[in-house]
DNA sequence: CTTGTAGTTGAAGTCAACTTCAAGTCAAGC
DNA sequence: GCTTGACTTGAAGTTGACTTCAACTACAAG
């Protein structure tokens, strides 16, 4: 599309459905990489729209930018990623989904007995207190997944 | 356990696990009300117990301070809360976590899926782009409910 | 009455993940 | 060569839900 394959901020803010001013706060942090032209502005290869899709993705999975960097850190540096780097990185999320669903489903079948008592009883109710644990806010035992938590 | 059955603000901080900095907090937002000894101190009644645990179960739902708020709102003014009347303010959840619920199944899927082609692609990958819809940033169609939703 | 723990306030700080701004520079079509 | 729109930067602002701070006051046990 360009006199070389390389990509302006604006192709890869539309095409990965980023703003500019994520694409260049991802790249401060790290996340991804562009070159420059003489004039100084920005060049993506091509190869950054899948790790920004890894990105979107691993946002929807609940992934913080910080667990998005350290899982894109395990790329392989010399090499393009392959088809199995991406798919090692996204295995992982399966069991976090697993967890997140997990403990939604706990909390609403707790809710359905919720709703037939209506006590919502700090010590026993589901809803509040879903995992029947008195409230220890020590940082062992979340009941939710990160995501999901309200700490305090 | 004191002179009248008032709590104090650390009393209702252990008892409901909140901190006393989010119960001043919640007081400000008109969240929870006390009344004041002479000397100004916060004394709860017990029934703010109730909507303590009402607000920590409506967070854990993904509920904003702000949704938590309007819903309480809803309350009777001159009574104290029946059951019926908590009932009726956690059984509209039960629609809220089925579609957590779902979004979060439908992003599993994909991934399982995805996790066969490890394509990744910005248009077709069911991680990224899960609903198989073109991102289109209007506020219409999000993907996820929207404590789970990552907007861009 | 003294002492120490618990409570009070408003203002400011925190955190994540960005966005917005101002002031200027680059690139490309005519 | 000129104009116009795209791009650059660092700094500051945003949002939600609180927490922390400093300076001070209240309450209850001894």
């Amino acid at each position: 599309m360009r006199p070389t394959d390389l990509l302006t901020v604006s192709d890869v803010a539309e095409r990965s459905g980023f703003a500019p001013s994520a694409l260049r706060f991802y790249e401060r942090e790290g996340l991804v990489h562009a070159t420059r032209t003489s004039g100084n502005q920005r060049r993506y290869e091509r190869n950054v729209l899948r790790r920004l899709a890894f990105i979107r993705a691993a946002r929807n999975v609940g992934l913080s930018l910080e667990e998005v960097a350290a899982a894109l850190a395990t790329l392989p540096e010399g090499r393009t990623p392959t088809r199995a780097d991406w798919t090692r990185l996204s295995r992982s999320w399966r069991h976090r989904l697993d967890d997140q669903i997990a403990a939604l489903t706990k909390l609403r079948d707790g809710l359905d007995s919720c709703i037939g008592c209506g006590c919502l009883s700090l010590k026993k109710c589901a809803m509040s207190n879903p995992a029947d644990v008195v409230a220890d806010r020590g940082p062992g035992a979340a009941f939710l997944p990160a995501p999901l938590r309200r700490s305090s």
